[in-house]
DNA sequence: AGTAAAATTGCAATCGTTTGCAATTGACCG
DNA sequence: CGGTCAATTGCAAACGATTGCAATTTTACT
């Protein structure tokens, strides 16, 4: 049966682009196939089904851009990874990774569509604002903080749909969701001294927010127990990564026994330097990581680590967005992180 | 200077939310700013600095929908991942992740946004079209073909800017990229026998047709070689995988002493099931993986793989798709994978 | 059959930008 | 000073869908 074309017979040549084409095949008018479409108005039964059959028949579907300025909303909450300290940090951090796989999920099954932006804060100060402003998107989650705490919480007041992942700070007026990660820290500290370390240290960048307080944690631990802790500063860049571990395990050798590694991927890493060198884990040197990704479960020795929970972490932020974008002002939302005894200390 | 409006003093009270409410302010016409703000037109400096200056000061943004509705472009690609045989699949395999990652950074430098779409092909069998269709992309990218195959064939035809990621076939009519599995499979066949296997076994589910194409590759060495090879099929979601491989290992115990694991993914879990029944690797058993991910470099013993360079395959997917949004019609684009020789065979 | 009430449909304005074309302004030259 | 030409600007029609309101058709009932 086909098209032909032109003045002659059959079905109609032309592609149904918008709604009045296809409203001129039915022969009605274009609200009443706008209508149709959408389903939820009234249309009679038999006109829905005639425009329904066509619109099948010849693949049509509303344009999007068109609805959405009409209606003034986009259904896609914006994600954004600001990426402050060290450019290839979370795109290789399965951590934020495996956050943004379970956004995915959450936001898919509430009917929203996740449009992702990482961005550089160094090179274009405005990331937020723009954002927000480009009127793409109806909400917006930050996936980490960042060295970005300030410009964020410039914005919380003016614009209340966005929830931050990342660390939560006294009277900050940004709604954030996250583990406590100064409580974590002192987890850390406590199980590095309880399985015998006499001397800590704190591996990894203490910049970010989020692990300045988990250092913060275990110092305060640290402290009341009488056990010195130092800070050994690390990029998170792979590449880097390797090389700066090997060399303050060189420089600390036999002056620390104990590793708080900030994240589980340095941990990982630490691990692999350490076996390199022949040193014993947890025998002369004990690790705690932080995260429980699931390759940590999987090194040798298992990997003892503070673990957040990613999924419930996701939810959460999907659902306060939600609740903040039918106008409620919702509290941060601190989950308490656990200690996930294995085999490291 | 100054605004005026509503009855009183200061700046003006109200928010500038449309160009014509900025023109209004400049004393201008909408179409001047229009101009003036996206740069390139031909209107007088002083204007547009003035209009400039006004749009900073009020943190004006033009409306995207608007723009995008009236230029017909969005400047947004598509990415969808469909989770065709294992709902949880591809969100925990950092393989898809990471190259979601590598994307995401071409993308943004192309200044192209990016909006992640994961669909669940048993649920909604239209997902590709109305993808497409939505209005939403100027151009979509499938990660992993999954079992959907036959739906991006019939998509092909008459919808030029789509890119896949995934495995090549003779005379297919969609664009992908992606690495030749069967020649991976071929080596990592022959590293096994080469290492010293006599029998050999593929981990990992054989329906994906990339996985298929592996196995395929393996199974042509074997038979050259005359050295049997089986398949023990594996879910990939991480709570099954363990249990499966567990038994299966059961199963095999001395009758397969060369493993060819579908994923690196696999690989590892595969090596701690492995270590946990105390096979010895590479004494008793071989393993290969495949994807060369991070932390197969880090495992105990390091697991030898066939590699496939992710970051490469996602410009060139980038690359492509641009090149099909310019109307090129481009070839599909199949890079060598290369062995990585570690210690696991 | 006549009429009121209910159910459908059509009309036309609207969402906020962009852009071809025409009108205005100003500069420059003889 | 008039005229020509270039540089700026304004006008108004798109882009394609949604929706309040009014007009029309059905249905229901007396």
């Amino acid at each position: 049966m086909a098209e032909s074309d032109a003045q002659s017979s059959g079905t109609a040549p032309k592609r149904i682009r918008t709604i009045t084409d296809l409203a001129k095949i039915a022969g009605v008018s274009p609200g009443t196939v706008s209508r149709a479409l959408s389903g939820n108005s009234l249309v009679n039964n038999k006109t829905r089904e005639k425009i329904e059959a066509i619109a099948r028949e010849h693949g049509f579907r509303p344009n999007q851009m068109a609805s959405k300025l009409r209606m003034q909303k986009t259904g896609v909450i914006g994600v954004a990874i600001p990426l402050g300290h060290d450019v290839r940090q979370q795109i290789s951090d399965s951590f934020f990774i495996t956050l943004l796989g379970y956004l995915a999920d959450e936001l898919t099954e509430k009917g929203y569509d996740l449009m992702l932006r990482r961005v550089i804060p160094a090179q274009d100060e405005d990331w937020l604002d723009r954002f927000i402003g480009s009127g793409m998107v109806d909400g917006v989650i930050v996936v980490g903080q960042s060295d970005q705490f300030d410009r964020i919480e410039d914005v919380a007041d003016g614009y209340l749909p966005m929830v931050v992942w990342g660390n939560h700070q006294e009277g900050q007026r940004h709604c954030v969701v996250g583990a406590d990660n100064r409580l974590g820290g002192k987890l850390a500290a406590e199980r590095l001294i309880a399985s015998g370390a006499k001397s800590l240290a704190f591996l990894g960048d203490t910049e970010p927010i989020e692990f300045a307080a988990r250092y913060a944690g275990a110092r305060e631990v640290a402290a009341r127990m009488g056990v010195p802790i130092r800070a050994l500063p690390t990029h998170l860049s792979p590449e880097r990564t390797g090389k700066e571990i090997a060399e303050h395990l060189q420089e600390i050798e036999g002056k620390v026994d104990g590793i708080f590694a900030a994240t589980d991927t340095i941990a990982v890493t630490c691990l692999r330097e350490l076996r390199k060198r022949g040193i014993e884990v947890p025998g002369q040197l004990r690790i705690v990581g932080f995260d429980d990704l699931p390759i940590s479960s999987q090194t040798v020795p298992p990997l003892t680590t503070v673990r957040q929970d990613i999924a419930a972490g996701a939810k959460g932020l999907v659902d306060l967005l939600l609740r903040r974008l039918a106008g409620e002002d919702t509290e941060s939302l601190v989950r308490p992180p656990h200690l996930i005894i294995r085999e490291t200390a």
